[in-house]
Order: structure tokens, then C-alpha cells, then sequence
DNA sequence: GCGACAG
DNA sequence: ATCTTGTCGC
């Protein structure tokens, strides 16, 4: 895949919240993403590790076909992590080695899913949405925590699969507490970008089966991360 | 200052 | 995220 990253660990932390809102503005979540135009879906995640006093962490991706959930394709990097964990700002701790994985993708997966917030965030840029802007897909965030935001709770959806909740900041719904499998802890759907939030639900429940509440394509990318983690040690 | 805090 | 044994349950 060609990408256009510029690599954002390079600014000052200071500036991290600058460019989340300049991008933020150039946000468009209002576009429905049909199910029956979605061939391809890759999930993304990282497993980190020290080596002394250095972080390092592996990045997985994981492409399946959405019809046989069979894999496609997958890629992965490792490197040194070169910022810490701020809530907040997640994206430009992992961005770089998703970035470095992305490029080495031969196919174009119709929408990415990641392990984390869209714009359920503070400034509706959780790391789905900051990485739509060099990716040109798709995004989906899928988190497996609440982030709290501006002190709103959720409400606790029904208990059966397909079960939600809106959850509305400053007025706004950006993201859903979204039962994915009965009597399970809900995960947290909101859209990255270039998707509207149903059908960003529509295409989490597509994508989950008895074995995993998370999309399946996130779950493998997990295993996959922890598995390459564990060779790399 | 205190508590909360995606991964 | 990661550190970690056993253990309850399908």
C-alpha cells in the first residue's frame, strides 16, 4: 500500500494536541459503508516488550475475507517504541510501526479495524481516526475499555448480542457500548473515518463469532503480535 | 492537589 | 500494554 505518513513522533509532545485537532476538523463520519461492498477487513494490533531500558513492541496486521473469514494476507514490524503510553494520545506511540506494517500490504483492505478509540476520544481523534489520514480507508475503532470523556458514563446496553448504547459527547453521538456476544462485556465501537457509526456497528457484528467478542480479524492480529513478540524475546 | 486514565 | 498460577466452566 502506498501511504503518505509523516512520521508524528518527530513533533514535540506539545504539538501532539495541536495536529489532533487540525485533523479532527477534516473528519468525515457521515458516509454509510454498505456490508455487501465489503470484502476485506484488517485488524491491527501491537504487543510490547523491554529490552533494558528501551521499549521495543511488534505491530500485526491481519487481512481475512469477509465472507469466508479465511486470511488473506498479514504483515507485521517491530522497532523501538519511542513514546510512552498517554491516555489521550495512543496514536503516536503505535502509529509508526502500524505505518511500517501498512506499506508492506499488497492488497487494499476495503476498511482497517483497530484495537482502540475513533472518535469516541476528547477530541474525536482516538487512534482508528488519526490513522484514516495516511491509510485512505476506512476506519473502525473497537475498544475494549471505556474511555471516560468529559465525566459521561455509559449506560450498560441489554444483554443480548446486538445490544447498544449511544454514547453522546458535547451533543454529539460518537460512539456506541456495543454487546457483540450474549451476557459479555460490551466493547466500544465509534468510527475512524470514512464511516458513519451504524455502519461501523453493523460491521463489528459482522465480524465476531462464538470464539471472540472483538472482530475476528483484531483477535487474530493479537494472537499474531503476541505470538511474534514471544519469537522476537 | 487528587483521581482517572483507549493500549 | 505487561507482570503471572491456579482455577472454574463449557
Amino acid at each position: 500500500m502506498e501511504l503518505n505518513y509523516v512520521h508524528p513522533f518527530r513533533l514535540a509532545p506539545r504539538s501532539f494536541k495541536c495536529l489532533q485537532e487540525q485533523l479532527a476538523d477534516q473528519l468525515d463520519i457521515t458516509r454509510p459503508l454498505p456490508l455487501e461492498g465489503v470484502r476485506s477487513c484488517a485488524g491491527v494490533d501491537l504487543a510490547y516488550w523491554k529490552e533494558g531500558e528501551t521499549e521495543r513492541g511488534v505491530c500485526s496486521i491481519v487481512v481475512i475475507d469477509n465472507r469466508t473469514h479465511e486470511i488473506m494476507e498479514q504483515t507485521m514490524s517491530i522497532g523501538t517504541i519511542q513514546t510512552p503510553y498517554i491516555p489521550g494520545y495512543l496514536a503516536f506511540r503505535e502509529l509508526p510501526l502500524i505505518a511500517e506494517a501498512a506499506e508492506q500490504l499488497t492488497v487494499t483492505p476495503d476498511v482497517f479495524l483497530f484495537d482502540g478509540n475513533g472518535t469516541l476520544h476528547p477530541r474525536r481523534m482516538g487512534i482508528a481516526s488519526h490513522a484514516a489520514f495516511f491509510l485512505n480507508r476506512p476506519t473502525v475503532g473497537v475498544a475494549k475499555s471505556y474511555f471516560k470523556i468529559g465525566g459521561i458514563d455509559f449506560k450498560m446496553p441489554g444483554n443480548e448480542k446486538g445490544d447498544f448504547t449511544d454514547i453522546r459527547i458535547n451533543g454529539e453521538v460518537t460512539g456506541r457500548a456495543l454487546r457483540t456476544a450474549e451476557k459479555v462485556k460490551p466493547v466500544f465501537v465509534s468510527p475512524g473515518n470514512r464511516i458513519d457509526l451504524e455502519s461501523a456497528t453493523q460491521l463489528v457484528l459482522s465480524l465476531v463469532n462464538k470464539d471472540s467478542r472483538l472482530p475476528v480479524p483484531i483477535r487474530l492480529a493479537d494472537l499474531e503480535s503476541r505470538r511474534l513478540k514471544r519469537e522476537a524475546k
